[in-house]
DNA sequence: TCTTTTTTCAAACGGTCGTTTAAAAATTTC
DNA sequence: GAAATTTTTAAACGACCGTTTGAAAAAAGA
């Protein structure tokens, strides 16, 4: 994005929502480590340290901007599984059904922004095992509340399930949502070409199918 | 570990080895940017500039810590295939033997160190997203040629499937993979401490029948 | 033993990092 | 338009980073 011949104030974007821009772009990128103060300070075209007069620090300003960035997603996640169950009557829901307000939200994300740079899919992919604990934090605070309302709504389609199955095979659900958006990068590299990179709606549709599929066989197990 | 009173040649772990040793903890604890060369020299209880003696540089130390460990996995996960396909009269193999051999050397490798914090569990979550493009090297290296020996075994148990499917849902098995790894000390959090940590055998039967399941009706899928 | 090679060491080099300071500039308030 | 407030700026601070140097120490070879 080119911010030349901006106006730095009052006309056109605010320092503090282009800096924010261009932590979500360093960030997609290059990671926590990759988001520099300086770098920031330089692609914004401001000076470094209004980011300590706007934030405070820098782990207050890719906080935020997280924030910014998966609150909505979540938000959606839960309006689309209620919707789901007052269109069943509040029945139990059919397993992919709980997948798909779990999953097609960060798709429906992806495919607005695909072409940009720092789309959600680069972010996530980033803050999956980033080393800096604050994002552990992030991610307790992110999905621990929505892990527990999703969980609830699989106990009442699997009313009569063995808790530990339930929670070890929505581990692995989110391991392998979470995984296949990190991994997204390198499905090029495996197949040679042959997979079309910018079918998200087609990889989010296998992607439902597969989790939904392990999750219903999981609990089914015989140790 | 405490290498205090230990001679600093000859008897014992000699330099090189210990730096190794000490290496492989902080990557694992604390990734790429974890390892510091004052803190490896201080740990293996030598002098900083020792690593660049043995290891011309920290990123070929590190390199060579993460070769001497994923690369004997690599190896049983070949054999154990070809032992499959051996016992079946190399006939097409069941989807879950197939993942059995990609996952189990993993699980084994777990079990045997799984006290100690060095574990290849958390140096395969640390080295899943890396930033350091040198990591991404390493994942085509290892996973590359790995990739492509599963994944014609795939296509002998699948003859008549669409490619594009066979790709997709390894794609999506392999990212299962690494995330229930680099995700398992989540699991405490998420069951709210109801599965054992420990019990990864556990884990690893439940992770071979999610994964082989996914696959299987990813297989058959309508989009 | 004496010489040669390998290994270790303290110290310093150049660089980047996040953060702070205090003054200048822009904006708002009255 | 003057005063008060908010925002931006250049410059520097202290800390840590990977790497290099050159000499001392240890080990091996003769």
């Amino acid at each position: 994005m080119d911010f030349t011949c901006m106006p730095k104030r009052a006309n056109g974007q605010k320092t503090k929502a282009r800096l924010l821009s261009t932590t979500e772009k360093l960030f997609a990128s290059h990671g926590f480590a990759g988001v520099t103060m300086r770098g920031v300070a330089t692609m914004a075209q401001t000076n470094i340290a209004s980011v300590n007069y706007h934030f405070g620090t820098k782990e207050a300003m890719v906080l935020e901007m997280l924030k910014s960035k998966i609150g909505p997603i979540n938000k959606k996640r839960k309006e689309r599984l209620a919707e789901a169950k007052h269109n069943s009557c509040n029945n139990p829901l059919p397993t992919s059904e709980i997948f798909r307000a779990l999953i097609l939200p960060v798709g429906e994300e992806v495919q607005k922004h695909f072409s940009n740079q720092s789309n959600i899919v680069n972010i996530i992919s980033r803050s999956f095992t980033e080393p800096a604990s604050f994002l552990e934090k992030i991610h307790k605070h992110f999905f621990g509340e929505l892990s527990q309302i999703f969980i609830d709504e699989l106990k009442l389609t699997y009313p009569d399930a063995n808790e530990d199955d339930i929670y070890w095979n929505f581990h692995f659900a989110i391991a392998s949502m979470l995984g296949a958006f990190a991994q997204h990068r390198r499905i090029k590299d495996l197949t040679q070409g042959r997979c079309n990179e910018n079918a998200i709606s087609e990889m989010i549709k296998r992607l439902i199918k597969f989790v939904s599929s392990g999750f219903e066989a999981g609990m089914n197990i015989k140790l």
